[in-house]
DNA sequence: TTACCTGGCTCG
DNA sequence: GTACGAGCCAGGTAAT
């Protein structure tokens, strides 16, 4: 054989039968190349993903070739046949499309698909059946034919083999000699990266055994958990080192996860899950909307290192065995619905979505490792790879490299069985074992083990409000961007006649070219990459003196109130109820806030009468809506953390605190105070609560800084509790690493701990501000569970429907419209009982609009 | 074509 | 450099 492949042309069976390797070595032979040939590799042994334990990128890419080699496979046999045997799915056709398109690159007469034509062609037809018998009827953009495609499958599979330089029915029989893939990445990477690809090849070509034959980590599932590849990892963790807490350490050979395919092992698993005190439970799904997705299976732990997979609807050509769904589901709907066996997740809120989804209440979730989590460490990332990375010192298997990521990703339905039996078992295991080393840690801490509680009962609120949705009027929505747009287009004319040319308002780029270069106006201020700055504050400036600025920022706002409120909301009306369906992100914000997304629901407009009445749209479907909104709660926490005693007898003695305020700092009576005066006094109050400087309340109210100096030095003088307050937190969080909020919730600064200089100023005012925003936190989750819990004692048909921070939204029928606006207050002030009255007011309207 | 970043703007 | 905490959009560009 020779020993220097790399500079010959070897048939791909050659090659396998010298290396134990499918290597094809052709000229200019690239990355892509050798991946391509291990993909094929793989697929010639049937195998659909191949799992790596270090590095992800070419694992990643392996899998992303195979999946389409997999998939052509099926196809060039027969475009309907395979259809109407497998199901092919569309994310595959479009994969199969941008093959095409791949290749057809370089290749005259063969047009070329994007994956948006190919998804606009599925969207119009709807399922790749429709597609097909349609296909002379469908035109991509340019011109092109579906019909003209069909026929150039087959093409388009020989393209490809011929860019291997293979015919892929020669290398199977190469194959068929071969043990089962062994690929070990890491030793991949390193000889890639040491010697570069022809180099590599000679060093196999040369000495084989280099590369392990049979690496069973690298494509049976199990090793990745157990160890820690990195032994030099240090933990940033605040409460103990990465070293595995002795409970969660199982050594790798004690590992068994098995797929559960007989309803004599699902028995067996049943009586295990009965008789356990705690089950770890986790499911997979099609999708990671919680409301979109479908169960795809489920797996269970109850002994650290004991683990099954229940696949339940995985598809595929060759997909094994799988017990009924519904069957399975019915069989275990006992024990999910009750309360008397208690479950750990890892971010149950998701799970209970799947399982109401397959109408199947979820109870007994007394645990929840992401809250655990999030409750000792907020200030870090809480998914399960880096949870267990940090807390257990093993490197789970991610997400995406089972799936895929972006456009390629696929569906877990789609992920072998075997595979999937390891991801998913892993994940119940690693969750039980979290549960072991994190739950103590919070039952140490009084203030811990409260926020911890606070947090469980918050996810099952969450839930509730996630799955109620909101009404939405999108008629008043689509009403609103038409009249949006007519506008827009008046000021884009008027814009290119002041500019001397038309230009794209919307690219900051451009604006300042226009601004800036053509038209010569001043450079106020330049952002972080150096280019000059168009933001608000700078044209506001140059409004002063040019005609055009005025134009850009009026363009400005009602581009965007188009573009992401009235535009965008309709859009996310979901299709079976009718409703917008946020998502609150629970373990998102250090300060333990939530964050809203899909769509956000915390910033709707409400600053302009004009974007306010995007919360018109926001219905009620029930009678009324109905608002209550905690009244200036930071301050309030202000005055209760701080102690101040002036500050207390404000808010004790009711009224406007603003004016108030003013009438302290001023020195004069209430009623005497000016509108200047309780703007500033207004600012201050808000600029505190963040760690404002006198150059920021100096900006803010358009005054000199000497002048914000001395209005700073009168407020502290009036509240000298306030500045005590300010100085001690930095001190607390110098020295411990975290501050707390009143109810004992931790939030860590880790920079902050024996640092100083000039980067700490913005974390010491980001640990100023974190009590006040975390106990403002504390108290709306608490005001979320007390109310949520008094809906259901009462058996009000009143909805919760939003939670804006300090605002509660409800969707409430009108015959309870005054029980809700006599009791929202009561529940909502009763929470907690601080230095200063908790109180909050309550409106009411047919939309969100009118409920302030 | 897609993925990621920047600048800008919305909210509490 | 200069006020805390978020999410999302359009444009622009780098990578594929």
């Amino acid at each position: 054989m020779p020993t220097d492949l790399a500079s010959q042309i070897v048939p791909i069976h050659q090659a396998v039968k010298a290396l134990g390797w499918p290597v094809i070595c052709t000229p200019g032979v690239e990355a892509d190349d050798i991946i391509g040939t291990l993909a094929v590799r793989a697929t010639g042994h049937g195998v659909h993903t191949i799992v790596s334990t270090g590095d992800k990128d070419l694992a990643q890419l392996v899998n992303e070739h195979v999946e389409l080699i997999n998939t052509m496979n099926n196809e060039r046999q027969d475009v309907q046949g395979v259809i109407d045997r497998y199901g092919v799915r569309p994310d595959q056709i479009i994969d199969y499309l941008m093959l095409i398109g791949d290749t057809s690159d370089n290749i005259p007469g063969v047009p070329k698909v994007g994956p948006k034509t190919a998804a606009k062609w599925l969207t119009e037809y709807g399922t790749l059946a429709e597609l097909i018998l349609n296909a002379d009827k469908i035109k991509g953009v340019a011109g092109q034919n579906l019909r003209d495609f069909i026929p150039r499958f087959d093409l388009t599979r020989q393209l490809v083999t011929v860019k291997l330089d293979c015919e892929i029915d020669d290398l199977i029989p190469g194959l068929d000699s071969l043990k089962p893939l062994a690929l070990d990445s890491d030793t991949l990477i390193k000889l890639y990266d040491d010697y570069g690809f022809r180099s590599w090849l000679r060093e196999l070509s040369g000495d084989p055994d280099r590369i392990p034959q049979q690496d069973s980590r690298a494509v049976k599932p199990g090793s990745t958990v157990g160890s820690s590849p990195n032994t030099e990892t240090v933990s940033t963790s605040s409460y103990g080192p990465a070293a595995p807490q002795p409970m969660a350490v199982v050594s790798p050979e004690l590992i068994h996860y098995e797929s559960v395919t007989t309803w004599e092992a699902l028995d067996k698993w049943i009586d295990k899950i009965q008789a356990a005190e705690l089950t770890a439970l986790d499911t997979e799904t099609t999708s990671l909307d919680p409301l979109q997705a479908s169960l795809v299976g489920l797996s269970l732990c109850v002994e650290a290192g004991q683990a099954c997979y229940i696949p339940l609807a995985h598809r595929g050509y060759d997909v094994g065995p799988q017990l009924d769904k519904q069957q399975v589901l019915a069989k275990l709907k006992p024990w999910l619905t009750s309360d008397k066996h208690a479950k750990v997740l890892h971010n149950a809120k998701y799970d209970a979505h799947v399982f109401l989804s397959e109408d199947i209440g979820l109870k007994g979730i007394e645990e929840d490792t992401m809250l655990q989590a999030y409750v000792l460490e907020s200030h870090l990332r809480v998914n399960m790879q880096d949870v267990a990375q940090r807390w257990l010192g093993v490197t789970g298997t991610p997400y995406e490299e089972i799936c895929g990521k972006g456009a390629k990703q696929i569906c877990f339905d789609e992920v072998a069985v075997d595979l999937a039996t390891h991801y998913a078992s892993e994940d119940a295991d690693l969750t039980l074992r979290l549960h072991q080393v994190l739950r103590p840690l919070i039952a140490a801490h009084e203030g811990l083990e409260a926020t911890y509680a606070l947090e469980v009962a918050t996810s099952r609120v969450l839930t509730i409000i996630e799955r109620n949705g909101v009404a939405i009027d999108s008629d008043v929505l689509h009403k609103q961007s038409h009249g949006l747009g007519e506008r827009l287009l008046g000021l884009e004319e008027k814009a290119y006649e002041l500019a001397g040319q038309p230009f794209n308002m919307n690219s900051p780029k451009q604006v300042g070219e226009i601004l800036f270069d053509r038209m010569q106006l001043p450079v106020v201020r330049k952002t972080a990459s150096g280019a000059p700055s168009t933001d608000e504050a700078v044209l506001t400036t140059l409004a002063q003196d040019y005609p055009l600025p005025k134009l850009l920022l009026e363009h400005r706002s009602i581009a965007k109130l188009k573009s992401t409120y009235t535009d965008k909301l309709p859009r996310m009306v979901n299709a079976k109820t009718g409703r917008v369906h946020t998502r609150y992100a629970q373990a998102a914000v250090i300060t333990g806030r939530l964050a809203s997304s899909d769509p956000n629901l915390q910033n709707i407009p409400v600053r302009t009468a004009e974007g306010r009445r995007v919360r018109d749209a926001f219905v009620s479907s029930l009678g009324k809506i109905v608002s209550a909104d905690y009244s200036q709660i930071e301050l309030r926490i202000m005055a209760h953390v701080s102690g101040d005693q002036n500050l207390i007898r404000v808010f004790a003695e009711g009224g406007d605190v603003h004016r108030a305020t003013a009438a302290e700092v001023f020195g004069v009576s209430p009623d005497e105070v000016t509108a200047d005066q309780r703007n500033a006094a207004k600012a201050i109050n808000f600029g505190l609560i963040y760690g404002m400087g006198e150059f920021g309340l100096a900006n803010n109210i358009g005054i000199t800084r000497s002048a914000a100096k001395a209005y700073i030095d009168r407020y502290f003088a009036r509240y000298p509790g306030v500045a005590e307050y300010m100085e001690r937190i930095k001190v607390v969080a110098k020295e411990q690493g975290y501050v707390e909020t009143v109810f004992g919730r931790r939030l860590s600064f880790p920079e902050l701990k024996g640092a100083r200089g000039a980067r700490t100023a913005a974390a010491e005012r980001a640990a100023i501000n974190a009590p006040m925003q975390g106990t403002a936190a504390d108290l709306i989750k608490k005001a979320m569970v007390a109310v949520q819990d008094w809906l259901e004692q009462k058996k009000l048909k009143t909805l919760m429907v939003m939670q804006v921070h300090d605002e509660l939204v409800f969707d409430v029928p009108e015959d309870e419209v005054a029980l809700l606006k006599a009791e929202l207050p009561r529940l909502m002030g009763e929470v907690a009982s601080l230095d200063v009255p908790l109180t909050s007011e309550v409106g009411e309207g047919s939309n969100w609009g009118q409920a302030h």
